[in-house]
DNA sequence: GTTAGCACTCCACCAAAACGAGTGCTAACA
DNA sequence: TGTTAGCACTCGTTTTGGTGGAGTGCTAAC
């Protein structure tokens, strides 16, 4: 079942000429391909060998071998660990892109979507970017103001000058004096806690302690955890979806439209970035490919992932969505890049 | 070059066969048609004229006749005055939508997003909302808060609760008292106010006011004039981006692509949007065949748009895109009822 | 174990042919 | 004078058949 050097090699071999021709790749082919100095035949046979074990696949007779998802996996963790020398292009490249990103942007919202797109420009495939998930955020200040009648605006900052809203209806007028207590006693006690602290016992902890606005305080902070609740705590943004109809093999409109469709309503592509961060070991990089990826649309496509991480703890995920034969080392170099980029965005606009 | 009354049931017939069917129609289609009761031959002596005319045309030689841009314009704006009849089922169709919209919304932005979703789903066009033109809208309530350090918070809050934030960093540490005259000063100048009447003069009017706070106040206003500024006054929401490739006339991958692409971008649909509302006719609602669409990409598409108004006074855009064969009656119809029930869905939750 | 050779398969491409929908024109008709 | 039947013609679409080539699997020889 294990792959000596010389299938590994011509394993090899198969991946990396399709991912650059996109066409079945021959025996022949390899035989010049590589420096093993083995002919055709012999390269036949080995390929046999490898379709029987299950690394690549033939589109029908008479044609090539392409990859199969497996024999994608073994490429992506054991023989594409080199391309690192040809960095530094890549460094510029991305360094130009740089000053565009920062340029008038004031928010840490607007910094992800020009990531977003700028990722997409540079590796031509689709990318989401998610902000940062807040459940182990604390949250720095919190303010309520009478706006009108029974209404009142309630304001949170989160670390990392995140900005939350909301407006409470209450059903009795409330006076200045009120509203100040209610604020002192809000911050005092909420002040440096993570989102997720904030639940039930809490709540019912400082409805106890408010008395006579203990119904009120309850509104209050029924309406805070609904705003900050997990399914609301993040956004997605996408870029680039239209790049998927570059890739012939995805380019039918059945399958084009699933995949366009998943990244506009957005919704489904939670999964993926729930899943990312389990499994930290390549530096916070996850690679899916073809049905190894929890979103049903993208079965035929690959997805890789990263989670960033911004100066004060905040993470978020970015993905880029590609064919299965995406350029999966330029793809991941440039993921890492842009995990410190982000950062060092982020610190200049804070 | 006018139109005699046969000739325009006969170009009315070719459009609505056409628009049904999506093919070229031809001569016998036509004299089974309608009730002119006309062999094709005689068809075909008017077709010719109808080309000659300029309102339909051949793809080639020895297709049937579709209609040109100036001929769906003739349609859309004299012949098109019927459908009223079936008007109830779609009244049922879109009451269920309702409840559906309203449920669990609580802010402006949700709902439209929704309304932009579900309208996309009935129609099988693609959809753009914006959220509403701000320019003419009041300030109800601004607030200055100290988060930490030299950064301070304003919220501000307009007429539909509609809540802006923005940090802005102050190079000197402010007292809770300082802030507080900040506050008063804002609020008793400035509420009440519609944005557009917050100009330069204004600023510097209250500069001057604020004495040895000044260049503090200018500051804050700065960034505020900036937060609220007409780029950034509106955001457009999209759905059904990828009904386009439902239509053959549409899905080459080219012209597709450019189509959502920006849709996706979203800046280049302030073209629609800033142009909707000139022309006040038909209830608000504006047609774009082809052409005279102001949106590039557009050009093989037909666009309707329509101003939706709030209960307050905000008035925002709603835009229908699809193939020139679109079904414009049922547009038209749709977005007319959607206007109402936005104004509905948006009493509710305010 | 490797290689050359060969028969075989099957897709991609091309041209020719058949088809059919629809036209324009002409001549006859009311 | 307007309408209609008839017919030749056009042109895109589909079908058919043929050819070339890329690549394979297998066998026999090295």
């Amino acid at each position: 079942m294990e792959l000596d050097e010389r299938k590994m090699k011509i394993l090899q071999a198969v991946v990396k000429n399709y991912l650059e021709t996109g066409e079945p790749v021959g025996s022949r082919t390899i035989s010049k391909y590589t420096d093993l100095n083995l002919s055709s035949a012999t390269i036949r046979n080995e390929m046999a060998d490898l379709e029987e074990q299950g690394y690549i696949l033939q589109p029908h007779t008479s044609a090539g071998r392409i990859p199969s998802d497996k024999g994608y996996r073994v490429y992506v963790d054991e023989m594409m660990r080199e391309r690192e020398a040809t960095l530094e292009d890549k460094e510029k490249e991305i360094n130009e892109m740089k000053d565009f990103l920062v340029e008038k942007v004031d928010r840490v919202e607007t910094l992800l979507q020009n990531m977003a797109r700028v990722l997409a420009d540079n590796t031509n495939y689709a990318t989401m970017i998610s902000t940062p998930h807040l459940h182990s955020n604390r949250l720095k200040f919190i303010q309520l103001s009478s706006v009108e009648g029974n209404q009142i605006l309630c304001v949170m900052v989160l670390e990392g000058n995140i900005i939350k809203n909301k407006i409470i209806n209450v059903n009795q007028d409330l006076d200045n004096e009120t509203i100040l207590k209610l604020n002192i006693l809000l911050n005092s006690t909420l002040n440096g806690l993570t989102l997720e602290q904030i639940n039930l016992e809490m709540i019912s902890r400082m409805t106890g302690q408010a008395r006579e606005q203990g119904e009120l305080v309850r509104d209050i902070l029924d309406a805070l955890v609904e705003a900050i609740s997990s399914e609301k705590d993040m956004e997605i943004y996408t870029s680039g979806a239209t790049n998927i109809l570059k890739y012939p093999e995805l380019n039918d409109s059945e399958r084009a439209s699933r995949l366009i469709g998943t990244l506009e309503e957005k919704k489904l592509l939670t999964n993926l970035i729930t899943e990312t961060g389990s499994e930290d070991d390549n530096r916070g990089i996850q690679i899916y490919i073809g049905n190894e990826t929890p979103v049903q649309s993208m079965k035929d496509c690959s997805v890789v992932t990263a989670t960033y991480e911004l100066d004060d703890g905040l993470r978020g995920t970015i993905g880029v969505i590609g064919p299965k034969r995406m350029d999966y080392e330029k793809v991941v170099e440039t993921l890492k890049h842009v995990k410190e980029q982000l950062d060092d965005a982020y610190k200049k606009i804070t």
